[in-house]
RNA sequence: GCCCCCAUCGUCUAGUGGCCCAGGACACCGCCCUUUCAAGGCGGCGGCGGGGAUUCGAAUUCCCCUGGGGGCACCA
């Protein structure tokens, strides 16, 4: 038995996302096991920019991609932006160079591959007629036995050609990290192109020769990639190289139990940020959709999960994508900020209020909200009670106030109300005892209410409603000391006189 | 259709033959706390897909069925 620290070759694993969209947040938790995977072995996490498809790959992903990333707070050790030791990391610059026709032409030299001259039109017939006989689609060989001279011929007659990989019967055996053994018959495979006619490496082919060069150990990806990974090895047998180790995790699931897709809701990394979603939510929520640390716990820092990731302890089956616990962690990681990081997280959420506000003001806010937040999103309307006075006219719950009870609570905290400081008269840093002071305040009124044989509870309501002609909203002192001294005041005579006026006319009536 | 993977509360999971008439978390419901809404505390509801086999004993091993997922491109 070897032990994991007396393992001689360094970890390396690799991110190869494609850039033909965003990051996607099944993609994210690759990323996610890889990194973690890379961090916990002391291993290095290699990006790698698989863009051999021109048609669909765009300069504009790649850059997004590598930005949410970087946000998620994946760093890695070598890329594209960073450089390496081991060649380029953008597939693109690869193929210009070269890197793939070596390998290309060895397999040709040792017919373990061969040019094939079909064309997409009898591909296609050929993958019609394998269906409609109940077999699985795959190539006949015609162009398997074609002499090499003949081959030489016809490609310099311009004729058009892909390269071929010739798969031997057999089995290939893909020994998983996660799933154990499993055994693919090689029959089923068929022959795949490993050279497009225009001269690109495709996929299963490019990955090979990548994964070689860039001295990968283990691959882990989903597990769609299953079977490529069983041609994959085919490469690597008759490439004579020793393959990494592979590990495919289980797909992410929606509500309804089909592929994740935008009908779910948001499914892109760049979708949850502009929402609201913390990235130490996200990668949290991620980790835990099919792993769980021997502890059992669930909210994770980053470096709690690094601690303790293992990947033989991701689990098999599809997950279901479950927005509920995501909301759940993210509040709990807001409610761990502290108060510069939430400032700095927040910030971009606070719309008009962050141009409106006193720097008190915000401070006051922030505090008073950062408790009850799911999403960064939801801070806009929880702090509505601070910039937008309902007018008490049109607030039903205005009526509450028309009473003696109610006009003489206003009447005492108006009297109270003069000693307060305004959040336009202090800085953020003050923010804190201008808060004390105003439940100090409150505990004050509420006393002389209680001589008066007012309920403490009817004082809050009454005070609650003519401050912001709501019934719910931000904890009384927040707003107290989040509100100009000067509206404190202006509010709550207006309050008084609103009562006032109607209570006046209801004893005129009866 | 063929090949491969998977199967514990609604959801994510713990569980590797006896510690499990199955534990935790989210959600849901109730109670408490409380000036509102949250948060927090306490409690409740709820599950080993079915059938065989192995065993003194099976959520845990094996087989079959069923169900779900993935793959079957000159896409990655």
């Amino acid at each position: 038995m070897i032990s994991e620290h007396s393992l001689p070759t360094p970890v390396r694993v690799r991110f190869a996302p494609s850039p033909t969209g965003t990051l996607h947040v099944g993609s994210a938790r690759t990323a996610l096991y890889n990194y973690l995977f890379a961090r916990h072995q002391r291993g290095i996490f290699v990006l790698r920019i698989e863009d051999t498809d021109a048609a669909r790959s765009r300069q504009e992903f790649e850059r997004s991609i590598l930005d949410d990333l970087a946000w998620l707070g994946l760093e890695w050790d070598e890329g594209p932006d960073k450089g390496g030791d081991l060649g380029s990391y953008r597939q693109s610059e690869r193929s210009g160079a070269g890197l793939y026709s070596g390998y290309a032409r060895r397999l040709m030299d040792e017919n373990k591959a061969y040019h094939c001259f079909c064309s997409q039109e009898r591909l296609e017939e050929l993958k019609q007629e394998c269906l409609s006989r109940n077999e699985m689609p795959q190539y006949d060989r015609r162009c398997g036995d074609i002499p090499r001279q003949e081959a030489e011929a016809r490609l310099a007659a311009g004729e058009p050609a892909a390269i071929r990989f010739r798969v031997a019967d057999g089995e290939v055996v893909v020994d998983d990290l996660i799933h154990g053994r499993t055994v693919f018959p090689a029959g089923v495979i068929g022959d795949f192109i490993i050279v497009r006619s225009d001269g690109g490496p495709s996929y299963n082919f490019a990955v090979v020769v990548d994964d070689i060069d860039m001295e990968i150990t283990h691959v882990i990806r989903g597990e769609d990639h299953l079977t490529n990974s069983a041609r994959q090895l085919l490469v690597y047998r008759a490439l004579a190289q020793e393959p990494p180790s592979f590990a495919h995790h289980s797909l992410i699931m929606g509500p309804d139990g089909g592929k994740l897709s935008k009908r779910h809701g948001a499914t892109s990394v760049g979708e949850f940020r502009r929402l609201g979603y913390l990235p130490a939510a996200i990668i949290n929520y991620l980790a835990l959709l099919s792993w769980a640390p021997p502890s059992g716990r669930e909210q994770m820092s980053k470096a709690e999960m690094i601690k303790d990731f293992e990947i033989h302890r991701v689990a098999r089956s599809p997950a279901i994508f479950d927005l509920q616990k995501l909301n759940w962690l993210n509040g709990l990681h807001i409610r761990d900020l502290d108060g510069e990081a939430f400032h700095k997280a927040i910030t971009p959420f606070m719309g008009r209020a962050a141009g409106l506000a006193s720097e008190g003001q915000l401070a006051v806010a922030e505090k008073a909200v950062q408790t009850s937040l799911v999403t960064l999103a939801d801070a806009a309307g929880q702090l509505a009670a601070f910039f937008d006075q309902k007018p008490l006219a049109e607030a039903e719950e205005a009526a509450e106030l028309i009473n003696a009870a109610s006009m003489r609570v206003l009447e005492l905290a108006l009297a109270r109300a003069a000693a307060l400081n305004g959040a336009a008269e202090f800085n953020a840093a003050g923010a804190g005892e201008e808060i004390e002071a105003a439940r100090l305040m409150l505990s004050g009124l509420k006393q002389e209410c209680r001589q008066e044989e007012i309920a403490p509870k009817q004082m809050y309501r009454t005070f609650r409603i003519a401050l912001t002609g709501r019934a719910s909203g931000p904890e009384l002192p927040f707003l107290l000391a989040g509100l100009a001294r000067e509206t404190v005041r202006q509010r709550l005579e207006a309050a008084r006189d609103f009562a006032a006026a109607r209570l006046g006319s209801k004893g005129q009536a009866g």
